[in-house]
DNA sequence: TATGAATGAGATTTCATTCAT
DNA sequence: GATGAATGAAATCTCATTCAT
């Protein structure tokens, strides 16, 4: 990503901004010729089609969501820490990269089955983060003992309709570390818990 | 939907099974008119246009789920129980309209920008539904203070990547009933918290 | 025609008046077949196709036309007489059957090459009938020595631009006695000779 | 019109010799694209449907016809000469463009009601360019008081009478100066006047 | 390399016609 | 005879893709 030319750079820019604001079949590649700047024709100059360039976006996403969501939660001291980050990251990343938030939380389905696999390829990384940090923290006994392949999609869950609330303006008038706060302490204390000190933060 | 013809349910049956395993570009007219037994014409006769149909069986679906959910959930006698029932329920329906699960955990966006709003009422009546559960909870004291309107966010959420795992075949060796436990304790207690023993629940 | 069934009827009357006001294409026989207050497969108890069925309403008119227009011609008793009652009659069919004069003024290409013979058959039949008029006039010398088969174009011509003209409002303030008179006048006179008395009238 | 790209030139002409030879719902966009010699797609390069195309190919010929009429009539030093050559003009004109010709003398109904207006301008114009000599040949003397209102309705008619009558082969034997002699006599002279000697012409 | 005019496969949708009732 | 639900051939129009410039 980083060796490709400014010109590419600007198409799959584009082409973010028009796909993850319409369904893949009404996003025509005039669109985003237009939108970028350039003629039609030199979009296919770096994308042999519209699937391949709708993955490209869609992984370009992706994985600039999930560099930035890993550098975060590493540096995160210990599993609670990690949680938080990963939590707050999350929340950042819709108000700094909202066309890439809207279409990750879109369309799940690929638009040719072929791509399915490559589509996956994100959801798997992001599981895998997310367990890591269960299961850093079961080992560390910040967490109780769990299932972690299972509470990890109900983390995860989450992280996707919280995106979807915030692309909604459900949750506009909230402060975002308030947000994180409230679903950190959910998934900590959970819902009959009493809430945790600040000490035990 | 109960008056509903024989063949308009046919249509719309087929037609769940075809926009569930394909995205909305995908699926042909014809595809859903041979399945469903009928001919191409005949859609038209019950839908104007393929996106009307498409809302239709969304719609079905996501009816048909709610009044499940609701039906389950209004069986349980204060927030704790209704809080397992919604999540045994949406587990359930998974396993007996997988083609519809599939579909509401499926594409977010719209196939035209116009549907927009009548595909968030489902998604309305859901938040509603998992809200009132945390409101109620609140109120008799089955749960801690919270902020439902952020939680409940990520209670959907969950429900819906419970769904998207089950699809993929993330948790097919899994017992409903265990997966169920595994995310109530989860949100019962939280990650943090002691298991809750039997009496508890 | 007369011994159509009263139903033949009721569809002939119907198609006139949808095929007057729209374009063959444009109409539907759902609705000719709801003009007329049948079902629409009844209009094939009747006639064989939509081709047929215009056929049938085109050439009704037709006769409707030549009918009445034959009759009026028939009366007077010499030429003049007789080219005073072609203009007087033509111009009272526009008023008694706007629909027929419409369609007859209309469409002039059949909507099936097959049917370009069929749809001459009435204007041969005028073009014999003003033919006539023009040549018995020659006879008897009521009119000057003249090229018949290219003058009666000329009066043709003039009948179908005066519906037209009704049809389309532009003659609406004027009287038809006074219309007929004045396009008596040019025919007879011409436009440079002098308005001919009553008595030569 | 003649700022037209070459192969916009190209696709009107085909549809003149299309549109003019079949009724509006026999001629395919694909009949016009193979005979201009460029692909289907290329003809919603230059017009958005198919109405529109037909428009345009209709006002092309009306255009053409009412610039040669014009340039012809103005040409003439007084009314007479003027009518003189309406006429000739008007008979050359549906030898040389016989496509324009049939096309002009053909449909008088809109492919679509919201055509009807636009296709009207050409016979506003055609009205006025005769009724204009006509009122120059009362205010001259060369005509005698006449209702041109009422009077420019034959004189037009007789116009599209005469292209019918060329178009099939009625007067495939007449010289074409000779018909317009005929038809000039005819209207200078009447039906009962002496045919006027050559100095009054 | 960059372009956009040209293309035509392929989609939705219409509607004349059929035929079981 | 009368009906209208059902049909599918066929039309318009779109748009991803190509390729001459």
């Amino acid at each position: 990503m980083y060796g490709w030319s400014e010109k590419k750079q600007r198409i799959v820019q584009a082409a973010m901004e028009v796909f993850s604001r319409h369904a893949y079949h009404l996003v025509k590649m005039e669109d985003i010729a237009e939108r970028a700047g350039v003629g039609k024709g030199t979009i296919y100059e770096y994308f042999c089609s519209k699937d391949e360039l709708f993955l490209a976006v869609a992984q370009a996403g992706s994985r600039l969501y999930l560099a930035e969501l890993a550098a975060a939660v590493s540096a995160g001291q210990n599993a609670l820490e990690k949680l938080r980050a990963l939590f707050c990251q999350h929340l950042s990343f819709v108000e700094k990269h909202a066309d890439a938030a809207r279409l990750l939380a879109g369309d799940r389905r690929p638009p040719h089955p072929d791509l399915l696999q490559a589509m996956l390829e994100g959801r798997r990384q992001l599981l895998l983060l997310v367990g890591g940090i269960l299961e850093e923290g079961v080992k560390t006994g910040e967490f109780r003992e769990l299932e972690a392949a299972v509470t990890v999609h109900a983390l995860t869950g989450a992280l996707t309709a919280l995106w979807a609330a915030v692309l909604l303006g459900e949750l506009a008038d909230r402060d975002r570390e308030q947000v994180a706060q409230t679903i950190l302490d959910l998934y900590l204390a959970g819902l009959a818990g009493a809430r945790p000190g600040p000490g035990e933060q």
